[in-house]
DNA sequence: AGCACGCCGACT
DNA sequence: GTCGGCGTGCTC
């Protein structure tokens, strides 16, 4: 009788012993079913003991062990704990959230035999070609299973009759991509001499731990840097993790990758897979199938037994960091994770985060440049227009205009990018003030027109456009302020002949959809486009040789620290999409301060300057990454409730606080109220990471333990991206 | 987190 | 006399 010690995904920090009649050291890593106070769940072996802490009297016996499939290998069991310990999560929250929740599941067979887990891989294929009659396909079905390209219990589950087809029907067996014969029979692109350079530094560096970050502007062809790295590591028998921010706006990547690796088994992973496609891919990987796997940032959780690169694509991009429950960076877990595996890394990005530019600069991560466009010959040209003087038109200068005029008259494209969906941001009473406030939130409900509604974007409450003031009966009523929908409006006015096409979240709301813009877009069947940050996003757009910023200067201002690393982050991507091929771009900024410091270095192009400056803001103001944070969030009905909790928590901090790590004063947050809570805040600093981390266990050790009052919440931080 | 137990107000 | 509110406490 053995002791099995189980992660099971409850918010408690501990691990629960059960007794085992069969249990062995094999089955650490293993889904298991486990009796749990009323009911049952499932969980993680994370050790096998000989005698447990518990009473046996209190010890349960375990119901099920998933041996159906390959346990999960001690370095993921490692790479599960570190991020408990780093974001201080409880480790069956880690797992629950890593595991593919069909998979954790860990019922009988039956279950698994509904999940297509399987790849037929290269003999496969063979046998799908084969012509289609039954005791053929049971045949070759059978010289599958003794290749071990397919499981028996699978096998034998199998009805007679057309086996194969059926088999495929359902899902049981799933044929391995097609590989796209264009690209594989298509020659590979030249190397620009900075390609090269980048390729061998990271292959002369060996196959060990090494930081990468690669710096390329927008056109630098990042991505064939990857992939040829990436087949080398496949020629070397081992497997690629590649993330990317969000796979439903890369469809394209996909694909690429897919058709440049055919023999290569290349699975997704992300959360908009259905559960079963999920556990397959996941299992393909941990079971060493899967080739490459591309994901977002869960796929940083796939197990992965022969790991030899992993590359973090747009690792800026602030999509890598989970905003709601365990709040963990993939970006940040991933390198922790090639160090573990010592195994290379490489971030790319046209602009780095300043931390990772920080690691450079500080010898942590070696520097890789890609500062000349692969395709065509030019960045685009920057300018500033200022809108001091001049007349705007919904936002639009003359000088835009006219710029639009000339696109238009090329038959090339002009993009309008206007960070802000909606027809207006508020509607409001010119005579008694009136304005739109959401119900719910500390915030405005936005005009949209098109569908004649107010939302609100935080909560999503949406109400009818009253059509005269709630208040005081003025029918005059007005919105004020300008979206993408005013903009396009106002495009379709000034330009009657021209096709405007708006590109935001309320027009593009389905992956579908997303697409079918996109191929509108490439194939030329609009001029102008209004869009918000999609539009900033990767993609090439080849007609398009106009980029106009409007409305940009709002964020210059803003009260959080990291607001002008995004905006100017920002900028250059959406500048990058001007441009490319053979026509030159044009990004024209809208501004009433030309001369700040954030737009001259746009206008040079220059990454290097602004992140200098900016660091240096950072280190005089003791801001990330010159110290680290983590935040205490509370939120409840009454903003009352959430600060009183927070302060005290404060007084507990304080007491307990070592010197070097600061606790500031409890703050509501800058959206106080969202969807009926009120929320505050309570910022704790501190110079080294590893103090940070220890004084942060202890405290949210003495927090747990505290009652709370029932309407109150509150989650824990670490590295906060907003403050 | 669930899910029990447990002790006080408005209903058949 | 009961249904049901959510405070409290436990889960190997």
């Amino acid at each position: 009788m053995r002791i099995v010690r189980v992660s099971l995904p409850v918010p408690l920090p501990q691990l629960f012993d059960y007794t085992s009649e069969d249990a062995t050291e094999g089955d650490i890593g293993r889904c298991i079913r486990v009796p749990f106070g009323r009911g049952e769940k499932s969980g993680v072996i994370v050790a096998i003991a000989d005698d447990s802490a518990i009473d046996p009297a209190r010890l349960k016996a375990v119901r099920h062990i998933q041996r159906e499939v390959a346990p999960l290998p001690r370095d993921w069991l490692e790479l599960v704990a570190f991020v408990a310990r780093y974001y201080h999560a409880p480790p069956g929250e880690v797992i629950a959230l890593a595991l593919p929740p069909g998979l954790r599941r860990a019922d009988a067979v039956s279950d698994r035999e509904s999940d297509p887990l399987l790849d037929v891989g290269d003999v496969g294929r063979a046998a799908l070609a084969a012509p289609r009659r039954p005791s053929r396909a049971l045949a070759l079905l059978r010289d599958l299973v003794a290749l071990g390209v397919v499981r028996h219990s699978v096998a034998r589950a199998l009805p007679s009759g057309d086996a194969l087809a059926d088999a495929l029907r359902r899902g049981w067996i799933v044929p391995v991509r097609r590989a796209n014969p264009a690209d594989a029979a298509g020659e590979l692109p030249q190397l620009t001499a900075e390609q090269g350079a980048a390729i061998d530094a990271v292959l002369a560096a060996g196959p060990g731990f090494v930081p990468w970050l690669l710096q390329g502007v927008t056109g630098s062809g990042k991505t064939e840097v990857y992939l040829r790295l990436a087949a080398r590591t496949l020629e070397a028998g081992c497997q690629v993790l590649m993330l990317v921010p969000e796979i439903a706006l890369t469809p394209q990547l996909e694909a690429r990758v897919a058709g440049r690796f055919p023999s290569a088994t290349v699975i997704s992973l992300h959360s908009g897979l259905a559960a079963g496609a999920r556990s397959r891919g996941f299992v393909q990987a941990l079971e060493g199938r899967a080739d490459i796997v591309l994901g977002t940032r869960l796929a940083v959780f796939a197990a992965l037994p022969r790991l030899g690169l992993i590359l973090v694509d747009e690792e800026h991009d602030a999509s890598y960091k989970q905003q709601e429950g365990v709040r963990y960076s993939a970006r940040d877990v991933a390198v922790w994770r090639a160090r573990q595996r010592d195994v290379p890394i490489l971030l790319g990005s046209a602009t780095p985060s300043l931390e990772s530019w920080q690691h450079v600069r500080a010898g942590r991560y070696r520097g890789l440049r890609l500062s000349a466009r692969a395709v065509a010959s030019t960045l685009p040209a920057v300018r500033r227009i200022d809108t001091r003087r001049v007349r705007l038109d919904e936002g639009l200068s003359p000088a835009l205009q006219a710029a639009i005029g000339e696109r238009l008259a090329r038959g090339e494209q002009s993009l309008v990018f206007i960070n802000r969906r909606g027809y207006a941001p508020v509607l409001s009473c010119p005579s008694c003030g009136w304005v739109s406030q959401c119900p719910h939130c500390s915030a405005n409900l936005v005009v949209h027109l098109a569908d004649r509604r107010l939302r609100c974007h935080h909560c999503g409450c949406d109400s009818a456009i009253p059509r005269v003031c709630p208040v005081c009966g003025n029918q005059d009523i007005q919105p004020f302020g300008r979206g993408t929908q005013r903009v396009e409006a106002r495009l379709v006015e000034l330009f009657p002949g021209a096709r405007v096409l708006r590109v935001d979240r309320d027009s593009a709301r389905t992956r579908k959809q997303w697409e079918a813009m996109l191929a509108t877009i490439a194939a030329g069947e609009a001029d102008i486009l209004v869009g918000t940050q999609m539009m900033a996003k990767g993609h090439d757009f080849p007609q398009l040789t106009l980029v106009g910023v409007v409305g940009a200067d709002a964020s210059l201002h803003a009260a959080d620290f990291r607001a002008p690393e995004r905006l100017f982050q920002q900028l250059m991507q959406v500048g990058g999409r001007a441009g490319r091929a053979h026509l030159p771009g044009e990004v024209l900024i809208q501004t009433e301060y030309p001369e700040h410091p954030l737009y001259r270095c746009l206008v040079r192009h220059d990454f290097d300057a602004f992140a200098a400056r900016a660091l240096d803001e950072r280190r005089q103001a003791g801001f990330p990454p010159f110290t680290h944070q983590a935040m205490l969030r509370a939120d409840a009905p009454a903003l009352d409730d959430a600060m009183k909790f927070l302060a005290h928590a404060r007084r507990l901090a304080q007491d307990s606080a070592p010197e070097g790590v600061q606790v500031f004063d409890v703050v509501p947050m800058r959206m106080t109220r969202l969807a009926r809570r009120e929320r505050a805040q309570l910022l704790v600093e501190a110079g080294e990471r590893a103090r940070l981390q220890e004084f942060v266990g202890r405290w949210i050790g003495v927090l747990r333990a505290q009652r709370l009052t029932r309407e109150l919440r509150w989650q824990l931080d670490v590295d906060p991206l907003d403050v």
